[in-house]
DNA sequence: CAACCGACCTGTTCGC
DNA sequence: TGCGAACAGGTCGGTT
């Protein structure tokens, strides 16, 4: 999904367009979205409650309902959040779909059908727990975000505080970077962008960062997802915000740039296959020390057979084309579908095919 | 703990 | 032009 600037420029969005709102029904159309509670008692859980706050913690966004229950969305890899007219257009990739007593509805679009949706119990300590329908059993999920790690941005998480977790874990960078329990957020873009910024290879190893590369390293993270927060995130293929896209893709400096010149060096950027995920870099910019080059021959020569090298999603052409979708998607529709000849104004509910 | 893999899904683009 | 393969921002559970 989107990354921690994404849900931000989301929640941000969504805050002042929802809170105060109350939910009078809510349909699932994909009932294993919803992890918590069952997906039938859903709708229940939510009906009449009013939203009290939107936020966020790690890629969810969490919103605040009367009577102390919480609503989380983790729109993954394609979740899309809009706010419509109850009667605007929706296509098939419509999954959830919130009314609103105003009118207007709270829909989730998900193209792979990835995102996930849950109900929890704000606890006295301000973790999450299970929730149930009165007099049904309680099943007991436990809160979704127990094993996240802390927010980068929060005030709390100081270069002290991330030098001693980071000093607990031994692997790579970039995996470790990935992971959700060590730092809360950060995906696969920003994983490569802030090391490009730090000047750290992917495949560096914990153990072998000097103090100044640990400090340029958390500077890094912390700069870069404040400045795709303040650009309103990338808009690379599938994501948008409920008020429009971002700029952050402008501004990127390795994620899809494979064999266009580094902005420091100008030497071509490489790119790997690291744990499945497509990871970029300069390799000249970010230096593997010796001490960790032992067994990386293999993981170094993929690049070469790497289909990822393909310029193809890196064209203006590529952009424009999933601007465009992105456009449709928040009027609901896809153009592609509509009859010859027909415009969007006839189109209503469950008809876009 | 570290790292990889396949699932989960659908759509787009590439290469033949 | 058509068709299969590869790839896509995330996360989980299972293995090694």
């Amino acid at each position: 999904m989107p990354e921690l600037p994404e849900v931000e420029t989301i929640v941000r969005d969504l805050a002042p367009l929802i809170t105060g709102a109350r939910i009078v029904h809510a349909r699932a159309g994909w009932p294993r979205m919803i992890v918590h509670p069952a997906a039938d008692e859903f709708p229940e859980a939510i009906r009449g409650r009013v939203i009290e706050a939107v936020g966020r913690r790690a890629k969810w966004i969490v919103i605040e309902l009367s009577g102390g229950l919480v609503l989380v969305i983790g729109v993954r890899m394609t979740g899309q959040v809009f706010v419509v007219p109850s009667g605007a257009p929706a296509d098939r990739h419509v999954h959830l779909v919130i009314g609103l007593e105003d009118g207007r509805e709270l829909r989730l679009r998900d193209m792979r059908k990835f995102a996930r949706v849950g109900v929890y119990r704000r606890l006295p300590d301000g973790g999450l727990g299970g929730w149930a329908a009165p007099g049904a059993e309680e099943s007991e999920p436990g809160d979704p975000f127990r094993r996240h790690g802390p927010e980068p941005l929060d005030e709390r998480f100081t270069l002290g505080v991330f030098r001693r977790r980071l000093r607990a874990r031994r692997g790579r960078l970039k995996p470790l970077l990935l992971d959700q329990k060590f730092v809360a957020g950060i995906g696969n873009i920003y994983a490569d962008e802030a090391l490009w910024r730090a000047r750290l290879h992917p495949l560096r190893t914990v153990g072998t960062l000097a103090p100044a590369d640990e400090r340029r390293l958390y500077r890094a993270i912390r700069e870069v997802l404040a400045e795709a927060i303040e650009r309103r995130g990338s808009s690379v293929d599938d994501y948008t915000a409920p008020s429009g896209d971002g700029e952050m893709q402008e501004h990127l400096a390795v994620y899809q740039r494979t064999a266009l010149p580094c902005l420091r060096c100008g030497r071509g950027l490489r790119r790997i296959a690291l744990g499945g995920r497509g990871t970029h870099f300069c390799s000249w910019c970010q230096r593997l020390p010796a001490a960790d080059r032992a067994g990386t021959a293999a993981l170094l020569r993929e690049e070469r057979r790497s289909p990822g090298v393909r310029a193809g999603r890196d064209t203006e052409a590529t952009r424009r084309a999933a601007a465009t979708r992105r456009a449709q998607a928040r009027r609901g529709i896809r153009w592609t579908e509509l009859p010859a000849g027909e415009g969007v104004v006839g189109l209503r509910p469950g008809e876009g095919r």
